[in-house]
DNA sequence: TTGTCAACATACCGATCAGTATGTAGCCTC
DNA sequence: GAGGCTACATACTGATCGGTATGTTGACAA
């Protein structure tokens, strides 16, 4: 957001920030916010909190860093094939099969941006962080409306089944977006099986949304 | 599990502990099992901590038991449809309406339920609890197994897509599912927005695990 | 009318943990 | 080679919270 006197140490600033965004990332994804001590981070690290004060304010802004990089790589990614070529549900699947792999290559990050801000955050940390809460809602908001627009496409050109958009994407995300809960990843065998996987919930979720040809 | 001497002593018993998982399934909902507090839940039941520690040894054996009755629930209403009358395609889509409605009826509840032992509990309090723990996954699988076999039967009969009966669930209950994560309840005009939601999403899965026409 | 027990409330303890304050080792600069 | 700064580590504090120990009150029993 406010990069920019980029130097060296800005750079390693950087690098040494998404280290801790990782580890980050694994262990609220393991036991969530609320069960995540700084100190079980740290030692993710081979560290202790020192590091991790020293670059991040509080253990909220460290989870909401974890959850905007998990939006920002998927907003940077699934936009262009929303703006690319191909009717609404060329378009959709493409987007859909991308969102899913996504979401099991980053799991970490992507289980705990999904997960969102579950409450356990408006109730405690609200008032504090209120500015950055509402820029993550939007990032969020922002994501589906770029499903919401192409569904809309989808649903004019009588591709997709008439619902109110924004209804039709809820089941759509969910088919998906549904993995983070029961995917595990294997060792070994991945790269196909990812595919697969992903091929399997797109295949789901198209034919949840187009218009059948039986009545 | 264990209730058989019931006497008006068991019976009060049983109400008051209800009462409290009540309270506990609306606060748990907001905020998870780690930010919540035994004296948060005590507050909202206008008591305090010492009438939730007469019934419950523990925050863990409390938060079972929510898990426990939101899984009695569903396993209740919906194995007779599974076990009724009707080809496979009937019977699901039976199911997944009467599931999908129970979610809203019953939000604070099935909510935790749905989010599960999320590992906040694994890494934590395993140990001391591994036997309910286990009791409650158990739950789960016996759940998702009507679920599983009625699918099964759909495949066989070439009803539903080819995919392994265990696969092409997780997105159909992830259509489903979802919606603890979107649906917020609005004052009044419940009844039948709910019905009509449970539908919609119902339609969707169905669409999506039904063998289409076109090729 | 006194004992008993369920059904709580109150008071307290010990552990955990976010955040802070204070070191300190290395590098860079001049 | 002295000061300064970055990138941490270490030590500490204050607050929260799960659990327990100890009341207290009313109903029922005998």
């Amino acid at each position: 957001m406010d990069a920019d006197i980029s130097s060296l140490k800005t750079a390693n600033g950087n690098e040494a920030r998404h280290e801790i965004v990782r580890a980050a990332a694994e262990v609220f994804m393991e036991f969530g916010f609320a069960a995540t001590s700084i100190d079980a981070v740290a030692e993710r690290l081979g560290a202790t909190k020192g590091r991790i004060y020293h670059y991040y304010g509080s253990k909220a802004e460290l989870y909401f860093d974890v959850q905007i990089a998990a939006m920002e790589r998927l907003l940077r990614e699934i936009e262009p094939i929303a703006q690319g070529e191909g009717n609404a549900a060329e378009r959709l699947e493409a987007m859909a099969l991308r969102h899913a792999t996504i979401l099991m290559e980053d799991l970490p990050m992507q289980k705990v941006a999904v997960r969102g801000l579950e409450r356990e955050l408006l109730g405690a940390v609200a008032a504090r962080h209120a500015k950055t809460l509402r820029s993550i809602i939007r990032l969020r908001d922002d994501y589906e409306q770029i499903f919401a627009e192409v569904v809309d496409a989808g649903i004019r050109d009588g591709l997709f089944v008439d619902l109110p958009p924004r209804l039709a994407t809820k089941p759509f995300f969910g088919a998906l977006n549904w993995l983070t809960v029961w995917y595990v990843p294997r060792r070994l065998q991945k790269p196909e099986d990812v595919a697969e996987i992903a091929r399997t919930l797109t295949g789901f979720a198209m034919r949840g949304i187009l218009k059948g040809a039986q009545p």
